[in-house]
RNA sequence: GGCCCCGUUGUGUAGCGGCCUAGCACGCCGCCCUCUCAAGGCGGUAGCGCGGGUUCGAAUCCCGUCGGGGCUACCA
């Protein structure tokens, strides 16, 4: 693949944003003209370029989603090129601006475009190695949400290049938490698009490929250091306080050197061979950043066993996909030079086309304490809240409230919002630490904003779970929990609490139970004695309506036994519900219906 | 050790030199509403890591320092 893309667009390799002028900038309006240029051409009919025209019909729902996409950015063009032109007139004013916050939220120019004038494709690229967790699952939305802003192109790749660690359920769960989370995807896994396979393991061919082409152009080389060999050099240099990467001795080998080693039997690995100069790229939440040339050095891309690592995997398939902009996690941020260096290469010897994409990095979710959010932690994982009853919609909204706002006095929105809004220069570069109680009141708050038919829909494979409603679920069943979902809406953050609070209205009579603690509680001697009262009165009732069952109720109880109403109703509502705690009574009593009431009131009367 | 990132109430954020006696939300505390629990309403609690500097004026700009984190793999 990817050699047939060519070289389209040979940029001088110094397309990468280091190199843009921070001051002074004739070449500024240039820039600025072509992006206005590009703006036009994009807003035009033909939004899928003319790589997409000779598409597989396979890409129709992409072609589809393509569209809805197109829909969202379009709400906020205006605005965005209001705010884009309010930067430009700061930008002269402040040209010598030399903290990075501000860089990165004046001096980023529109990000709509890319430096080349093309339209934004971003990617989200997980490796399947275990659960997916939530710290994964933000970064998925901010690139989501940073493509769908800028009615750019999103791919989802899989990164599966590591066979001891990857394996195939994890990526059936990657899918499936995606799909969940409502996250769409125009090109990738399971939808395809021009540029697949997107699992890499299916790219080897690719890798092979490239890596031989990086040899023979000079920019990659066989080294034949042994592990124990380059131990003793990694530590010698840390105890002289030097930069303990490869030392590059085997950099310039010759001919019969290499055979010598082989000869030895020694496999090598291929290393990438870093061009000696400083590294500074303009990172989209962090501003400038520089990495001194003698602390970035040759690094591994292909294992001895002829395995290509992710050096190599990731950068090739962003630059043949055609990535524009790249969002990840903080922790690849030191690894940005290599790959900026491998683009420059990729420029030269004809990999994608040329231009180097721009580097994002995203702030880690932390968990409780201080320690970065990791897999094995079980609160990190997402499908954990799924089961808990996270709304998939209440669950986003939390987490892109981890590292960005919408406004300064509202945290509540939809993802339509989030996508009209996002800018990825507003996203804070700091740390946060994940809160669960908060993220359980955003859901809440999501919880109510669905309609109450749209909650009792939800609530139902949760019913099934907790075999109250058969799979699939009966019409009567459906009904029943039609009329049971206003009763505990409002009262629900997740949706498992609505499962516990409706359960005694689903539980066949001799699986029904008391909580007997509660019992102790409400039904002693002068509970069973309210119990009494309660039944005599609702048996002589002879219309079984929630205005009939409170007003005799109160009647016998509250007037009769002079009782307040807390204490009246208390032993009813545990003798029918089971619990101390319920949704409203009189409604749930007659949602009930006449006979179960009765019978579980009689049931406690002994 | 080296390199890089980050530093506003307990937590997440707003803040872009005067609008800051630092806003919002969650949490927590209290009150109201109330058949329980929620939801809702009202009120309260608590923060610019530290030290210099620039400036008439600094949470905001600069320097230093301290603290936290990441990377430093033939993981991603």
């Amino acid at each position: 693949m990817g050699a047939g893309q060519g070289l389209r667009h040979v940029l001088p390799a110094r397309s990468v944003d280091r190199d843009r002028p921070r001051s002074g900038r004739p070449a500024g309006h240039h820039r600025a003209q072509r992006r206005r240029e590009a703006g036009r051409s994009h807003e035009g009919h033909d939004l899928l370029g003319g790589r997409r025209h000779r598409v597989r019909h396979e890409l129709h729902d992409a072609l589809a989603r393509r569209r809805r996409a197109d829909r969202y950015a379009r709400g906020s063009r205006s605005d965005a090129g209001r705010r884009h032109r309010q930067r430009h007139h700061r930008g002269h004013r402040h040209t010598h601006q030399p903290d990075r916050r501000r860089r990165g939220r004046r001096g980023n120019g529109d990000l709509r475009m890319t430096a080349s004038g093309k339209p934004v494709v971003a990617r989200f690229c997980p490796s399947p190695t275990g659960n997916p967790h939530v710290g994964m699952a933000r970064t998925a939305l901010f690139s989501w949400a940073f493509a769908r802003h800028h009615g750019g192109t999103f791919v989802f790749r899989i990164e599966d290049t590591d066979s001891a660690r990857d394996t195939e359920e994890s990526y059936q769960l990657l899918v499936d938490v995606m799909r969940w989370l409502g996250l769409d995807w125009d090109e990738g896994v399971e939808v395809g698009g021009p540029n697949g396979p997107y699992r890499q393991s299916e790219r080897m061919d690719v890798y092979a490929d490239v890596a031989q082409r990086l040899i023979d152009a000079g920019w990659a080389y066989k080294a034949y250091d042994t592990a124990e060999e380059l131990e003793e050099r990694r530590e010698k240099a840390r105890a002289e306080g030097r930069p303990s990467g490869y030392d590059g001795l085997h950099r310039d080998l010759t001919p019969e050197q290499q055979a010598a080693f082989e000869a030895e039997g020694r496999q090598p690995v291929i290393r990438f061979k870093m061009p000696e100069q400083d590294w500074t790229f303009d990172d989209l939440v962090r501003g400038p950043i520089t990495f001194g040339a003698e602390n970035v050095q040759d690094f591994v891309i292909v294992r001895a066993n002829g395995q290509p690592l992710y050096t190599l995997t990731n950068p090739t398939d962003d630059a043949l996909m055609g990535i524009t902009h790249v969002l990840r996690g903080e922790d690849l941020l030191s690894s940005t030079p290599r790959q900026i260096a491998m683009y420059e290469a990729f420029a030269e010897i004809g990999i994608g086309d040329g231009s180097t994409p721009r580097f994002g990095h995203l702030p880690y979710v932390m968990g409780a304490g201080n320690k970065k959010l990791s897999k094995r932690d079980p609160e990190s994982n997402l499908l954990a809240y799924r089961d808990q009853g996270f709304l998939p919609e209440g669950l986003l909204n939390y987490l892109a409230l981890l590292g960005w706002a919408i406004a300064e006095d509202r945290d509540v929105f939809s993802l339509a919002e989030m996508v009209e809004a996002f800018e990825i220069s507003r996203v804070n570069p700091n740390p946060a630490r994940f809160d669960l109680k908060k993220c359980e009141a955003i859901n809440g708050d999501h919880v109510r904003m669905l309609s109450v038919e749209d909650f009792a829909e939800r609530l139902v494979p949760y019913f099934q779970r907790a075999g109250l409603v058969a799979d699939p679920i009966t019409e009567r069943q459906r009904s029943a929990l039609a009329a049971a979902a206003p009763l505990v809406h409002e009262r629900t953050n997740l949706l498992t609490e609505a499962v516990d609070m409706l359960r005694f209205l689903f539980v066949s009579d001799d699986a029904f139970t008391i909580d007997e603690a509660d019992r102790a509680k409400q039904l002693d001697e002068n509970g069973l004695q309210v119990a009494r009262a309660a039944h005599e009165a609702l048996s002589a009732l002879d219309s079984w309506t929630t205005a009939e069952i409170e007003s005799a109720l109160r009647t016998a109880l509250v007037d009769g036994l002079g009782l307040k109403p807390r204490l009246a109703f208390g032993p009813v509502r545990v003798a029918v519900t089971g619990s101390r705690v319920s949704p409203p009574l009189f409604e749930s009593l007659e949602l009930l219906g006449r006979d179960a009431s009765l019978a579980r009131l009689a049931a406690v009367l002994g």
